[in-house]
DNA sequence: AATGAATGAGGTTTCATTCAT
DNA sequence: AATGAATGAAACCTCATTCAT
């Protein structure tokens, strides 16, 4: 329907300013993780000390605060991975250890798995560059491990992105007896090559 | 918190009134599956051609209706998966049938991929006994899945419903190009042991 | 911009709503007056006995029931107008004596005020309906008044819904020693044919 | 109720703030006659080109800036009368003319149609002096045109000021299709002595 | 049993004004 | 003196639920 991202400012916000976005963005980040998507706006404003008034210049929307939590939090998967690429080492290892990674992130965050998990498509389709450029990485790391003939040839990077909404979702639903290490791996396990699952004739 | 469960009405409803039951659950899925789990009360009663208050009779609470709906669906995922029970054939195959028809199901039906999808954990809690009938269910026929050596033994059913999950969730996101079977056929493949991935003696 | 008018309910209303409907009309009525145009909804309905959300039942809108309030004054100047036409009389005495009683009414209401004396031209617009009968009816009692020469002959009868426009902006502003009948006076007076004015050689 | 009227400065302004303060004003009189007298602060600071701050610096308050407005505007009517009793020429002439005038500049600004039209009587109140000043020179004029039996002898100087009350309520509404030196020629038909009206002699 | 009008706590958002930079 | 970020008291409106008819 209407757009419901926020400009990215053009000139610098003031010192005080930027203070209190990153303040509004980290309380937004636990109040929602916390309560999940319907947490109150003034709570928000609440735990970071600033008035709602301040909140919604910053956010004209509690969409679009909740949107750049997303982006945010897509930003971050993506910069792990980026992070990943750089690294030396068994590519099929690191492209392992970085969904590992985004899963510890994603089993922090409520909002973050409620969006990964299906609810609020809009918010989904706003996150759109950032889904793109996490998928893109995603698809490099992927490739090389590929490669390496670490992981089955036929998987594509949209089928990582699937497996970790299931992996979100059950999150989201799962007591804290769900363990999602066990489930991650398995689902791992099944996107190896056969070589690769066991080491032939060693 | 609270006790969202309706109790199984004792003695049977009069005709009209089971008659108004079905016509609120079928409304309730066709507008829940339009406007999402935020949908209105109004609305479904609307659409079931009944007052508001003859919708309270029914389900005391909008918590209530949404859990008839997930129980219901998981009712109907666990009569697909009895009926799989009493097929004869390849326990591999009727394994993946059924995922394959469940899978189906889910993807006609909005409200079970949000729920499916992690919106609503205490709907998810509140329907235990469903899903631990589905989940028995699904454990044998897994085991025989797994006695012929179709499926890897270190699978467990809880694996199967957060694959289920992941599904559910990825359809929710999906535009119209989100292509579930190839998806689900990835995972599967995963799960299937070595030896029936490749085809012995070859 | 939108439409803000309420549609006539086709079935007529439950006894207890249409009373508090009219209850609702009623306490607008001296709310408004009582505080203009920006009363506040929450007082109309605490005035009124009821909660909040019976009101939004009634009138959707704040314009919309700021709206009703305008209509429903127009129609009862062109009631009063319409009263005016059955009299037996002086077609000059009756037409001066309607436009006394329709001041009367308008200096006990300040939203009338406001709204005729020109804030709120949306609400002016939309009351066109209303505004058009209440033209047609003076247009005939104006005319009658000037068939016997009461009544200068070029006048229109947008100069009345002016002239009277002009009585209320200065209703709206003037303290209690403000004689609109005395203005009234003068602006009949000069609407007056000479003739009429002062009976020649009697 | 507080007193909004702002202090003549004591001490004449630097250059730039009387520079600032003459385009707040012009600003503000754009402004509020584009959204009417509910437009923002912010917008008006927006459009001068200055902060809100500086706005406030100098006007502490929207009433204190509308009103300083509406001073202005009767300020330049009086300036109008003034100028009028200058001119040699037919007093009933000039009477007549100096009204044309003034409404002529009222026709262009819709703030003070507003204002004149009843919103705000607190504003009328406190723009006492003006009117006050308006008035007296207005009543000079009308004294003249009397004396030389231009208009009725039983008209007051209050009486003007209610007429173009009148005609700028209904310039406000009115669409395009107002002719609103029809309506005054009307009025000031209505206020001409028997004598003037009709040309003596005939 | 059914209806739909009534309820009102609670939610988001606005905007005149203040104040730190 | 100027700036514009911060403030927070309202204001409007929603919607799950209750209850009189």
């Amino acid at each position: 329907m209407s757009d419901i991202s926020v400009e990215s400012p053009e000139r610098p916000l003031r010192a005080d300013a930027r203070r209190n976005r990153a303040l509004i963005l980290q309380s937004a980040r636990e109040v929602f993780a916390a309560d999940g998507a319907e947490a109150q706006m003034d709570d928000v404003a609440l735990r970071a000390g600033v008035g709602v008034g301040t909140l919604y210049r910053h956010f004209p929307t509690k969409e679009a605060l909740l949107l750049e939590l997303v982006r945010d939090k897509l930003r971050s998967f993506a910069e792990n991975v980026a992070e990943a690429l750089e690294q030396q080492g068994d590519p099929g290892e690191i492209f392992q250890a970085v969904l590992y990674r985004n899963a510890e992130v994603a089993s922090r965050d409520a909002v973050m798995q409620q969006v990964l998990a299906g609810a609020g498509d809009q918010l989904w389709s706003a996150a759109l560059a950032e889904r793109e450029r996490l998928g893109a990485l995603t698809a490099e790391l992927l490739g090389r491990a590929q490669r390496v003939n670490a992981v089955r040839g036929d998987v594509q990077a949209s089928d990582i992105a699937m497996l970790m909404c299931g992996l979100c979702a059950t999150m989201a639903h799962g007591g804290p007896d769900f363990d999602w290490r066990r489930h991650l791996a398995l689902l791992l396990d099944g996107l190896a090559t056969r070589e690769a699952m066991v080491p032939p004739g060693r």
